[in-house]
DNA sequence: GCTTTCCTGGAAAACGCTTTCCGAGACGCT
DNA sequence: AGCGTCTCGGAAAGCGTTTTCCAGGAAAGC
């Protein structure tokens, strides 16, 4: 109305009652107070359209009500759907969202753990593949622990190499799926398009596809593998080169469908036909990878339950003493520990996501 | 590192310094402080790995650092890319974004405008459409009139039918256009795939699209009009129907490409040849239209321009005085009002965003 | 009928920071 | 040398809540 918020204290005296009241009615909910003054005070705080500080009820030792997202770039298709699924669970705890882009950055991934650890944010949710640099697990570690030292709460999406809770995609087995089934359809010569080895996630499907091809019997010598951006400027870049090379494959596996959307515009450009003269297949299966043509064959994963499912982790209700403990028996995460990296401690959540492999139609036998 | 966080208070008795100094030194920064002091604050402050509690700094009446965002879904292509755009400039200023979903609720749009409001955001974007129902546009200008009462910044992406900043798409001009070049191609017989007209988005698409048919002398019977959600899934529906009905037209113009995703689909799938026997058109031009197949004809609108030149018109330097007084002399926006609404106030910032229409391979002349 | 227990409202103390106001030295001017 | 001015550190008053503790009245027990 004028100038300046409506506080407690106004309403407090226009309902002609103390300020504790006042908040018990609006805010505690612990102690009864009697009808009359509830409905007094209740009636005061719509007439003075009163908005609670969340800042003071923070600092008066309520609990915060958001929670931090960081993450690469919310354009992204991949990381688009994921905060989606956050999203709906936040909303449902009444929990506000707050966002960092790092661009892949990881010093700005650790600038905006510490600024939402300012914020007090109830939780942090660390989407996308995290990165191998030592001096980054470090820094990282130690921005988390403590944060989870004072009462908060994280969880990766996407594998960290750090201890803690997360919610983990089956990157190895979905490429490994996707090896055998270009084997199975006869591919012998075959292409992948990766990007810096320094994000797990590229290192992941990269390296699990590698392997599998090689226990699937096609010689190293007849696999090429192409390391460049891990982003759609990246994938047009690695099929331009490869196209120019003379296209020494049959298949082409790019570590991600934002890397695949490029590979295919580069691929048209240069008049590669797909897939008669080339397979091609990504990696995620974001919402647009069948409205491309030809539809893209890829490696599905449930990013919008991704981000749901860690929203749930670290929004499950915690004992509220703050002890550093970690995971408390989530129920049906189904704990098949791959033995990616050992150094977690056994107390953290972890939830699997499973890979699923859909062959659409940028696939087929080769030439 | 151990339970509970590290205040300004133990930093400043570490420091063997006065809380004021402290606060001064790692905050402040008006007032001097003598070098040997503030080295030692700092230290401490290294040391101890203080963070300061952004809620205890807000109610002291420093500056708060978040903007709040609030939009229909960040998995939309549209609104991720508004997003990318405004958390750069965020990011620019070291402020922190909130984001809210509403999916497209009038009455989750309040509820978060009202949440952002007890956060004490410095300012809250409106992005995408508003909505054209009385109620809502009463209830909604009553809680942004209180925010900026309260020394709250606010502005739309996209037009809202009330007062304030607003960055604002050339949606009638771009329809228009749109009509325009179809008439041009040589289509008599036209559709439109629009969705509810309780969006002001959808009513100016619509009508400037129909408006400018009319001008172009295409008879109002050869127009066919098909309202659907707005959404891909309202596309495809809309497709799906104008093919059973015996598709009575040659071109179909989506009212957004997100719609026009879903048409092509529909499309595709009842065997109808884009564009040899119906011409598609969206609008927006979202990074994916181009990698279409065909690649999708639309009008081009710089969506992270939008989200940027929003961002910056909240965050420009206000008189720290909040009187409602909304803009100041912003330089760049060319103030051309086409009177699309006639009753905001002549001082608020607009910033007109130009459409321009890009036509690729979904559009042709008619069979 | 008097004491003991609930029950409920109010006063006041945090919460962690910013900022205003003072006071004490240091310096410059006459 | 004396006085005024300037500089910079510290004490303390908020900021708007929550929450603990206390007091007073009503209900209950003997």
């Amino acid at each position: 109305m004028d100038g300046g918020y409506v506080t407690l204290a106004q309403v407090a005296s226009a309902a002609r009652v103390s300020l504790a009241t006042a908040s018990r009615v609006l805010n505690g909910g612990a102690r009864v107070v009697r009808p009359e003054l509830r409905d007094r005070v209740l009636a005061a705080a719509r007439r003075l359209s009163y908005v609670p500080n969340a800042h003071a009820q923070a600092l008066a030792g309520g609990a915060t009500a958001t929670v931090g997202l960081v993450m690469h770039d919310v354009s992204d298709p991949y990381f688009a759907s994921i905060t989606r699924g956050a999203m709906q669970v936040a909303a449902e705890h009444g929990v506000l969202v707050v966002l960092g882009s790092t661009f892949r950055s990881p010093e700005r991934e650790i600038e905006y753990v510490s600024l939402l650890r300012g914020q007090r944010t109830r939780a942090i949710l660390l989407v996308g593949s995290g990165f191998t640099d030592p001096g980054y697990l470090r820094e990282m570690g130690a921005e988390l622990a403590g944060y989870q030292g004072s009462g908060g709460r994280y969880a990766f999406i996407s594998h960290h190499d750090l201890p803690g809770a997360a919610v983990l995609p089956d990157n190895r087995g979905g490429a490994a799926e996707v090896a055998r089934a270009l084997v199975r359809l006869g591919h012998r010569r075959i292409a992948v398009a990766g990007g810096p080895p320094r994000l797990n996630t590229v290192e992941h499907r990269v390296g699990g596809f590698v392997e599998a091809l090689a226990a699937a019997g096609v010689p190293s010598a007849d696999v090429t593998v192409v390391e460049r951006e891990f982003s759609e400027e990246g994938g047009y870049v690695a099929a331009h080169d490869l196209v120019t090379a003379g296209l020494p494959a049959t298949a082409l596996f790019c570590a991600s469908d934002v890397m695949a959307i490029g590979a295919l515009l580069a691929l048209r450009e240069r008049g590669v036909a797909v897939p008669g003269r080339l397979s091609l297949i990504g990696f995620d299966d974001i919402p647009i990878a069948r409205h491309l043509t030809p539809a893209l064959s890829t490696v599905a994963l449930d990013l919008e339950e991704m981000g749901r499912r860690a929203m749930e982790l670290v929004l499950a209700c915690p004992r509220p003493g703050a002890d550093p403990d970690g995971g408390d028996g989530q129920d049906d995460g189904d704990d098949r520990d791959t033995g990616e990296s050992g150094d977690r401690e056994p107390e953290d959540s972890r939830v699997w996501i499973p890979a699923r492999l859909v062959l659409r139609d940028s696939t087929g036998p080769p030439p």
